[in-house]
RNA sequence: CGGGGUGUGGCGCAGUCGGUAGCGCGCGGCGUUUGGGACGCUGAGGUCGGAGGUUCGAGUCCUCUCACCCCGACCA
């Protein structure tokens, strides 16, 4: 058995847990899978993934292999290494970043490691697609990744090596595109629900991936690095990215005259509040950026709402922003602290919707310690683009129902995004219809990290003793601990047969052999965090009885020696029922 | 890329005013122990991240550099 990942002895298990984690590992998730000696850095975001570790990341892959295959997915494999060629064809070679690492071969030809495999599965499209019969059609893969992040931060849960799986769906049209975006919402849904996952589905930006439509799939954690905005009713939950509010109705009122007014020592929204005395949502608020074009980019929106980067560098159709200098603003005319699009020139002002509904508010005068009361827009200055640029925050109304939206942390943990024909399109893959016209396949594109999946389930599945995995995803289903000393090794004789015994009767067993006190084994137990212990000793020997102790409960019981194994089994399957994948039952 | 921090034995750390490197855990041996990380004796293990410099002498001071961590920017 040795090897194997049903069953495994301790003292020939590769990997030592530790005592105490390494300084720089700060996330419980972290800490937990260096100290239980599943995974091992190498460099800053790559991993080695030891026995125990990688049991679980094929416990996890499998689960979505299963999954993805229930909803026709075809599994092939696609490199890891790319010609530069196809990359060029998609755009991407351009447009992405130094996260995309380039290299040239020994015949200076241009190559890249794959972040992602949009144009791999289209190029092997537009060899294989030709006629309409041939769609739809499912491909996924399970797939090393390599993303240069120009930081790579929060221990296992963002690496720059890690393995995804993705899935790339061909269709007709977009009608067979929502079935699949349908279908894989579901899938992912039983995924989780079978990784012991909490989970919520929320709208997202489509970022570098093009496309018309996508949701991710976010474990609620503290160290999310994303903000997601959920309603308590329901009926809404975004990235904070996109994430829209219900407005305020226009306030309908007599456009006053623009008046100048002094107002020292108020370069902030909220002191040119307190010194007028006026409510923020009287005021406008300019926020100042500087493009990739190398245009300047003029914000404009009401003083009690923030701009969000992300929905302003798509309104100002900006690949990147970066906040502008000083000198910058005044090079057009502005002044930071004061500044209103009231005569600026050489910048693209862009303008909330709250700014549209909103007359005679205060702005900036452009002078610093001066101020402009009744300030409008279109009376006293034009829009360049007038859009939702507002960032939504916790107690905002919820867009469909107005009760107010709360703020959770959460950690992406898969994702799913129509892309339309935007890669087919680069690329030439397309069919030819019934009348023979000719058509780009329509894709969608569907990915989960699993190794980022099985931190996540660390982070949501752990106490101050260690890990206690889901039985679905834990590296074994029991961990065996045998108590005994040189001179009586009749319990360690006895759990000899009881591993025979519990591999016989299908339950995945850590056997820990090793001649360690009780309280070694006991906390290397709970650190591994199998979710079904049974304990042999002397004094369990005496009543010929083992001890079984779940994880997750306090309390052991004591069951006959002979029983054991086909009561570990019973509650093994007790463990799983819950994690079938249905949703919970109301 | 900006800001901050840390690099000393496998892990966690100390090292004062510059004076020839130490503690705990872990590891090997022997003995005593044996149900929640035992105890005694003994032993192995470190060019103090790297390079230069100052100095009679550098873990310690200076310069440069590398790596890693945190915050931000960035990011399917």
């Amino acid at each position: 058995m040795q090897g194997d990942f049903d069953a495994m002895r301790m003292s020939h298990l590769f990997g030592r847990t530790l005592r105490e984690a390494p300084g720089d590992a700060e996330l419980p998730s972290h800490k937990l899978m260096l100290r239980a000696a599943m995974v091992r850095p190498l460099g800053a975001g790559i991993y080695s993934l030891l026995p125990l570790g990688w049991s679980v990341v094929r416990k996890v892959e499998q689960i979505i292999r299963e999954e993805i295959n229930a909803i026709g997915g075809q599994e092939l494999l696609m490199p890891v290494v790319h010609p530069a060629d196809i990359w060029k064809e998609s755009g991407r070679y351009q447009q992405v970043g130094p996260e995309m690492t380039r290299f040239v071969d020994r015949g200076e030809r241009d190559m890249v490691l794959a972040m992602t495999h949009e144009e791999v599965v289209t190029d092997l499209a537009r060899q294989e697609i030709n006629s309409y019969r041939q769609l739809p059609m499912l491909v996924y893969h399970i797939q090393t990744k390599w993303r240069d992040e120009p930081r790579s931060r929060g221990g296992l849960i963002r690496v720059r090596e890690f393995t995804m799986k993705d899935s790339y769906s061909l269709d007709l049209d977009e009608a067979g595109l929502d079935v699949q975006y349908r279908n894989h919402w579901r899938a992912y849904e039983r995924i989780f629900r079978r990784c012991g996952l909490a989970f919520v589905v929320v709208g997202a930006d489509t970022g570098m991936m093009g496309g018309s439509a996508s949701h991710e799939f976010m474990a609620l954690s503290d160290y999310g690095e994303d903000i997601v905005l959920i309603c308590p009713n329901g009926d809404y939950a975004a990235n904070q990215e996109v994430a829209v509010f219900q407005r305020d109705a226009p306030t309908a009122e007599e456009l006053l005259p623009l008046e100048d007014v002094a107002t020292p020592n108020t370069p902030t929204i909220q002191a040119l509040a307190d010194f007028l005395n006026v409510p923020l949502t009287r005021t406008a608020k300019a926020v100042f950026f500087v493009g990739d074009s190398g245009r300047f980019v003029f914000a404009v929106i009401r003083g009690d709402l923030d701009v969000n980067e992300t929905k302003l560098r798509k309104a100002a159709g900006e690949r990147g922003l970066t906040p502008a200098t000083a000198e910058q603003i005044q090079a057009i005319g502005a002044e930071a602290g004061y500044g209103s699009p009231v005569g600026v020139h050489d910048a693209l002002i862009v303008v909330d919707e709250s700014i549209r509904d909103s007359p005679n508010l205060v702005a900036g005068a452009n002078k610093p310690g001066y101020h402009l009361k009744n300030v409008n827009l279109g009376r006293d200055y034009q829009a360049d683009v007038i859009a939702d640029i507002a960032s939504v925050t916790a107690g905002l109304p919820c867009a469909e129902c107005a009760a107010p939206l709360t703020a959770a942390r959460a950690i992406e943990v898969g994702n799913i995004f129509k892309l339309g024909t935007r890669y087919s399109q680069l690329l030439g893959a397309t069919y030819l219809d019934a009348a023979g016209e000719s058509h780009p396949v329509v894709m969608g594109s569907y990915g989960i990290g699993s190794g980022r999946v099985t931190a996540t389930v660390v982070e949501q599945h752990h106490d101050e003793r260690g890990i206690a995995w889901p039985i679905s995803i834990a590296p074994y289903h029991a961990s065996l601990v045998s108590i005994y000393t040189a001179d009586d090794d009749a319990p360690a004789q006895a759990a000899d047969r009881l591993y025979s015994a519990l591999i016989d009767a299908g339950v995945e067993t850590l056997y820990d052999d090793r001649p360690e006190r009780a309280g070694v084994k006991f906390n290397d137990a709970d650190l591994i965090g199998c979710p079904i212990r049974v304990s042999v000793s002397a004094r369990t020997l005496a009543k010929g009885e083992a001890e079984i102790k779940l994880r997750t409960e306090r309390e052991s019981r004591f069951v006959p020696l002979e029983d054991a194994a086909a009561i570990v089994r019973d509650i093994a399957d007790g463990l799983f029922a819950p994690l079938d994948g249905d949703p919970p039952a109301a």
